[in-house]
RNA sequence: GGUCGCGUAGCUCAGUUGGAUAGAGCAUCUGCCUUCUAAGCAGACGGUCGCAGGUUCGAAUCCUGCCGCGAUCACCA
């Protein structure tokens, strides 16, 4: 479809050449998709040269009209309304446009870019299980991930995993105290909601021991200070910097149970990473990277000894990169793990980090920080910020005690599309493991889709009730519409290419336009990073193939050819649907 | 307060270089399963695109101001 709209292009500025004898500026000629209720397949717009033709739109229109009609092949017709010129392309260009597209395997995926891109998601704090706000950050970072590979690149899916600091002290500690030695295969839990556990455990200690002190008289701020509980995590984390043995053990114990937690958990997301960072080891080459910038005047020194950078040229602030006492802040890893990757992986072009919105500033200050190192690659590095995510009633809140677990809503998924699949009749028929199998795809679809087909950017509102409705712009509406596409394949056997020369009606020519679209689509989804775009894509095909689907025969066509064209229409929409859907990791079942 | 982002139907969201009468889903209501899968289809109802100016042939889209919501401005991550 590219090379006719080319084509196009190119007859225009002959066109003009000849009609008008001037050149139109390129970015005047706008050629758009008709809009439905117009007749028509693509149109352009001749209002920007109406100062070139010094005549009324629709006499511009017409000449314009002509000389494509009479000059391209595959336009058929044309109409004229105001200033829109509607051309109507031939039956036999979009009959072609659809075989090429079944010939085609890898339709809409694009050939090797050469180029490598790293995206950064998930990057979890070690010491509590995955809540809703990662679920939207993994899947739509493992959705880019998909996206970008699509558009031809060599994606390589990373994380920072946040593995050290105060908040895994204290967990340790207070599974030393009050764990008895426990495991999460004793206590019969995931690692992840183990070590959880004993995180919720410790601020419930520190907050009776608050309260105690207060009622002795303390202030509140000494009282914060000054918890026993407390001063163990702080000790506990200057012997872990220190490297004490038995600290470092306890602490490579507990982190390797939420490992194997969050195994489960990407596991059941569908979810898989190439490698991972630790900021455990990239700390230490952002520390070094500091004081060597300190040396060669990129930073600079306060009178206390912390090192600084000073951003207020580029219009930012003054950031502060290594403390007083030399240990590391969230920036100084940062540094050390974007070097490293570059080290890492020579050849890489881009870097994208996903991560919310609330860090906006954080990435800009790190981005600058790079580039006045003089990484040449820091100019591309992006921050793919998405918004949060929100509950009906409000904010998350640990502290309230609503936050959503990933586990727990990904498992209540697949419960209510089996509770909903129940009144089915093709669900009474499948043997219980097929079931569950697409209970599973369903519940995940659900929720992947709810979320993915939201804006990354804006804001949205999870809300658990609209999240598991399976019917209207849903993950398991696009599902059902690939499931039935299968299931005619699957009567129809062979699909032959062989098609008539008849005309078609609208709904056939809706869906061989919208088949040749996806291309486009693939590529404007990965320029902007958003899978939202695929989400919709999927969802207006799937509703015009139902609409095609109930209101066309297809084994009941009146011959052999009108048949195949239909089934070609079928198939190729079916694979665009798994792939699209592919896209955003939602499984595609051939039954439902 | 400074900076950044977002305000579209009762609710959740589309609307991509400015283009024709602003679109879906949910909810409410009406029809359609002896015919290829009814988690479907066809239809009805629902809008001062936050407000006010400006730019232009044309603005939900671009600019300015205001209002509302959120984020951020830590020797937290």
């Amino acid at each position: 479809m590219q090379a006719l709209l080319d084509q196009l292009h190119s007859t225009l500025i002959k066109g003009f050449e000849e009609l008008y004898d001037s050149k139109p500026n390129e970015k005047q000629i706008q050629i758009q998709k008709t809009r439905k209720e117009f007749e028509g397949d693509f149109t352009l717009n001749v209002f920007p040269f109406l100062r070139i033709t010094r005549s009324k739109p629709e006499e511009t229109a017409q000449n314009l009209g002509d000389y494509l009609k009479e000059n391209v092949e595959e336009v058929k017709d044309y109409n004229v309304i105001k200033g829109f010129l509607n051309l109507s392309l031939s039956e036999n260009f979009w009959r072609n446009t659809l075989k090429s597209a079944i010939e085609n395997e890898r339709f809409g995926l694009k050939e090797n870019s050469g180029r490598t891109v790293l995206v950064e998601f998930a990057s979890p704090n070690t010491n509590k299980p995955l809540h809703l706000g990662h679920l939207r950050n993994i899947f739509l970072g493992y959705s880019v991930s998909n996206i970008l590979n699509a558009n031809g690149h060599n994606v390589v899916n990373t994380q920072i995993i946040n593995d050290r600091g105060i908040h895994i002290c204290k967990s340790m500690v207070a599974w030393k105290e009050y764990g008895n030695g426990q495991t999460p295969e004793d206590a019969g839990l995931k690692g992840d909601h183990f070590v959880g556990d004993y995180y919720v455990k410790f601020d419930q200690v520190y907050k009776e021991q608050i309260k105690d002190l207060i009622s002795q008289g303390t202030t509140e701020d000494d009282a914060k200070e000054q918890a026993p509980i407390m001063k163990q995590a702080r000790e506990t984390l200057s012997k872990w910097e220190q490297g004490d043995a038995e600290t470092v053990a306890l602490w490579e114990k507990m982190n390797n149970w939420v490992y194997s937690g969050f195994d489960v958990t990407y596991n059941t997301m569908g979810v898989d990473f190439d490698k991972l960072y630790y900021e455990s080891e990239t700390y230490i080459k952002g520390r070094d990277v500091v004081k060597k910038g300190l040396k060669d005047g990129s930073f600079f020194e306060k009178d206390n000894g912390s090192i600084w950078v000073d951003l207020t040229k580029e219009g930012l602030d003054e950031k502060l990169l290594l403390r007083a006492d030399g240990t590391a802040v969230y920036m100084t890893q940062d540094i050390g793990t974007a070097i490293q990757r570059s080290e890492d992986f020579p050849k890489m072009d881009q870097m994208v980090y996903t991560v919310g919105n609330e860090q906006d500033y954080h990435f800009q200050v790190l981005f600058k920080i790079l580039d006045k190192l003089g990484y040449d690659w820091a100019k591309n590095c992006y921050h793919l910020s998405y918004g949060m995510v929100e509950l009906p009633d409000g904010k998350m809140k640990s502290r309230e005690g609503n936050v959503v677990d990933a586990d727990d809503i990904m498992a209540e998924m697949k419960e209510r599309a089996l509770e909903q699949g129940k009144d089915r009749g093709s669900y009474e028929e499948m043997p219980d493991q097929e079931r569950e199998e697409l209970a599973r795809k369903v519940g995940m679809a659900a929720l992947k889709y709810f979320i993915l087909k939201v804006d990354p950017k804006k804001n949205m509102t999870f809300n658990p009730e609209e999240s598991v409705d399976m019917n209207g712009n849903t993950g398991p509406f696009i599902q059902y519409t690939y499931a039935r596409t299968a299931s005619i394949l699957r009567k129809a056997g062979e699909v032959s290419l062989n098609f008539s020369d008849g005309e078609f009606d609208d709904k056939e020519r809706e869906l061989v336009k919208m088949i040749a679209s996806f291309p486009e689509l693939i590529e404007e989804a990965g320029e902007q990073f958003n899978p939202g775009a695929v989400a919709n894509y999927c969802y207006d095909l799937a509703k015009v193939y139902n609409g095609f689907y109930q209101n066309t025969p297809i084994f009941g066509a009146d011959d052999q050819e009108t048949i195949n064209w239909r089934l070609g229409l079928t198939k190729k929409v079916g694979d665009i649907l798994k792939t699209g859907m592919g896209l955003l990791g939602v499984e595609m079942p051939e039954r439902f």
